[in-house]
DNA sequence: GAGCCGATCTACGGAATCCGCAAGTATCAG
DNA sequence: CTGATACTTGCGGATTCCGTAGATCGGCTC
């Protein structure tokens, strides 16, 4: 992936210096998206099997085209269209989060958490702990293995403290849309 | 929602007394899953646009028997079909992880929590922390508003600590299929 | 400006999918 | 036995998907 990358000159550029900065910015690597994919995502966080023919008469395009800029957004990573539960609902699996906080590199100790299948969610953050994920396990035993055995072992990691979960209240993807 | 709940046998009823476990049990109020559902879940999980027909193959269903199973699933609210994405990437947002510790009733303050728009994502926890709450945010003059004046300001909060988003770096719904 | 190139959109047609419906079967509860 | 539930098979029409060809636009070089 990341074949291309190039161009991808922003639109609007015009106003470089303008008072109050345009909402939208690269702010990872990737690219600068314009209002019409954003318009695309949104309608996909209501429902990610909206045919691509409703989709262009809500944004204005055509079929065809939403098709391309969807599959360019999957391609490129800034969008996945998967189905989310709540894995306790589910039925097994023991549920945490971790807050990390690190000696050295964060960031390396992200990737390392990154490689685990168990973890599903890392993210760097600031204040107290420098790194959170979440982690999704069989049973207790998994949970404690995980913990102790493989994130602590890290050799970055200077402690971790664990947050059980104990019910899943909301889990929203409608950023942008209300 | 949660209008019907009823029924929901599970097939393969005839191991009732097996030796190990199955492992999928009903730990939410929600109505156990049986194999079969998970099977299409974690199809879904894989592509959220995949054709009922290749579910269908996948786990033995026709395709008829998919599109219904999905459909309830759907209303049951036990699963969404969504696109997916990092904020950060997206754009603009300000977003942050916020621990909160209750007096009172941890309930009351996660349903709450669950009313406002700017939360993405809540869950009830054990540890140093009774909620724990995700906050997606225009700038950060809207998430120390969102803290600071709606998050404390309710009754029972005794006191909050906030991580704020710097890098997002791993984000899957792949559990199940690993 | 001429000309080329890459990216993006529209247009179009055939294949595949979606979706409702009906009939037939099997299982389980009462 | 009766009713309820769930699955299968089959069907047909509307819809959607998907590849491709052609048009358009902006930037680039010369």
């Amino acid at each position: 992936m990341h074949s291309g990358g190039v161009a991808s000159r922003s639109a609007d550029q015009r106003d470089v210096r303008e008072s109050r900065r345009d909402p939208r910015e690269s702010r990872n690597g990737n690219p600068p998206l314009d209002a019409v994919s954003l318009a695309i995502i949104e309608q996909l966080q209501e429902d990610g099997r909206r045919p691509y023919a409703a989709i262009g008469k809500a944004v204005g395009l055509s079929e065809a085209a939403v098709r391309q800029r969807v599959q360019k957004l999957l391609d490129q990573g800034v969008m996945q269209i998967v189905a989310v539960t709540d894995p306790l609902t589910v039925g097994f699996r023991r549920q945490a989060m971790v807050g990390i906080t690190v000696e050295g590199d964060a960031e390396e100790v992200a990737d390392a958490l990154t490689d685990m299948p168990e973890v599903e969610y890392v993210v760097m953050t600031a204040g107290s702990f420098d790194v959170l994920a979440e982690i999704v396990c069989e049973d207790d035993d998994h949970l404690l293995e995980v913990i102790n055995k493989r994130i602590r072992a890290l050799p970055s990691v200077r402690s971790t403290e664990s947050f059980v979960y104990l019910k899943l209240k909301k889990q929203t993807y409608m950023w942008g849309t209300r």
